[in-house]
DNA sequence: ATCATTAAACTGTCCTACAGTTTGATTGTA
DNA sequence: TACAATCAAACTGTAGGACAGTTTAATGAT
């Protein structure tokens, strides 16, 4: 007995649907932006009944391949890559508590030192002017009123994420995605945005840029860590 | 205008159900291993019906929250932590041939690294006894008969994600898992296993655990990063 | 032309009924 | 008494039908 054999059981029919589209999405026979049959129909090519259809569906809009739509030109629409079911398991684990915020740290600081190392390593001149772009526009919304720091922010993650893009794992990039977009219900309540806090964040991400460009894998590398390590520090102090 | 206001959606009672067991899981009031009621129950306390219950049921069981069985005394358990959505989304991405096996190999260095790393300076007397248990166990499933080699591989998953588990990061230890689930199919296709290559990987494994003990992170990181970088070779090369 | 109205094509929800599965109790037998 | 086969009960899984709610596009009035 080299072999272990699995438990024969009768496979769920919506588990067999899933299945079966989930496989056409991967194949490429579903492509990205294109509409399943209504329920209706799917209830008569798979023979089966809408509840089954609908249960189904539920499993793959919670596995973000497809993104369902009420009303006429409605149903279910199939979904590009997407970090929503990695973003999503991320928060339980926070919200069990069994994450917190120094775990969700040590782990950003983890892939940010790794991804601007081999972003250092990777970019082309087409990167750099993609980056140079992002702190052109970050750089706009520096400014007193509060109004414009939500867009900077926003430029902030945008930044990282092309960072990531740039490393050419995609696999780093649905990750740094789950964390950022948990992490930053911690950034607006425990960060004393300021002005000033705005300016030095913008600065560090101008370091990074710099290495980057001078292919200086080491100091991107070192810079996205105590950049990633500085803003956590202070997040922690405020947290008591 | 400093805040975005989100547009009014009224929420679908599945939906509704779904966050407020969802809720309740994490917050602690339904514990590991309790049962839910019944569909029939919960239709009533929920005040719907049974197809919103089920559809509501799917979505908790995809995100790893609870496991569904059927018959008597069946009905949703709720589960503890597991890595399972996080696997799913991983086996999709690898599916939708966005992520390739040097992704996956570049993630799990960057991760066996740092944990190593982080093992060695947390880790206390317990903690290297339970490796050390560990790999007393695998050294007695070393053999030249095939049988006993899948136990050895349980014993080396088992070593990592015991070195995770020392490292105290949830986090790493989810991700660690969901990569090694899904990286395990091309350790069996692509690599050339032998008693020899079982040694190999039974030395590394050796030098990781006694970098360890004698808290060397830099030299525990090092071996880490090279037995992953070696295996990963091995694959490519045999992958052509 | 532009705006309001309406019809059509969908998903969302509810109901009822019955089939399939698992467990624990009950009954029959050595 | 022990133990196996049988059965009933409590569940989930599937089917089918009905109607409410939502969105888009065509239609019509001004």
């Amino acid at each position: 007995m080299n072999v272990q054999f699995r438990k024969m059981k009768p496979l769920k029919s919506y588990q067999h649907v899933v299945d079966e589209i989930q496989t056409a999405i991967c194949e490429g026979n579903l492509k990205e932006g294109e509409t399943l049959p209504s329920e209706m129909k799917l209830k008569e090519m798979f023979d089966t009944s809408r509840g089954t259809i609908r249960e189904a569906l539920r499993v793959l809009e919670q596995r973000g391949l497809v993104s369902i739509r009420t009303g006429v030109n409605g149903g279910a629409r199939v979904q590009g890559a997407s970090a929503k079911p990695m973003t999503d398991s991320v928060a339980i684990l926070i919200r069990q508590q069994r994450v917190t915020l120094s775990h969700l740290a040590e782990f950003r600081k983890m892939m940010e030192g790794h991804i601007s190392e081999q972003a250092a390593k990777k970019a082309d001149m087409g990167d750099i002017q993609k980056l140079m772009a992002i702190l052109r526009d970050a750089a706009a919304h520096i400014q007193t009123k509060p109004s414009g720091w939500t867009e900077f922010h926003k430029m902030d993650a945008e930044f990282h994420r092309t960072l990531a893009e740039i490393a050419e794992n995609p696999l780093l990039e649905a990750n740094l995605t789950a964390v950022h977009s948990n992490i930053q219900i911690y950034f607006h309540q425990y960060l004393p945005w300021s002005e000033a806090l705005l300016h030095d964040n913008f600065k560090d991400l101008c370091g990074i840029a710099a290495a980057v460009e001078q292919r200086d894998p080491a100091t991107a590398r070192r810079m996205a860590e105590e950049h990633v390590a500085k803003f956590n520090a202070l997040m922690e102090k405020n947290l008591e």
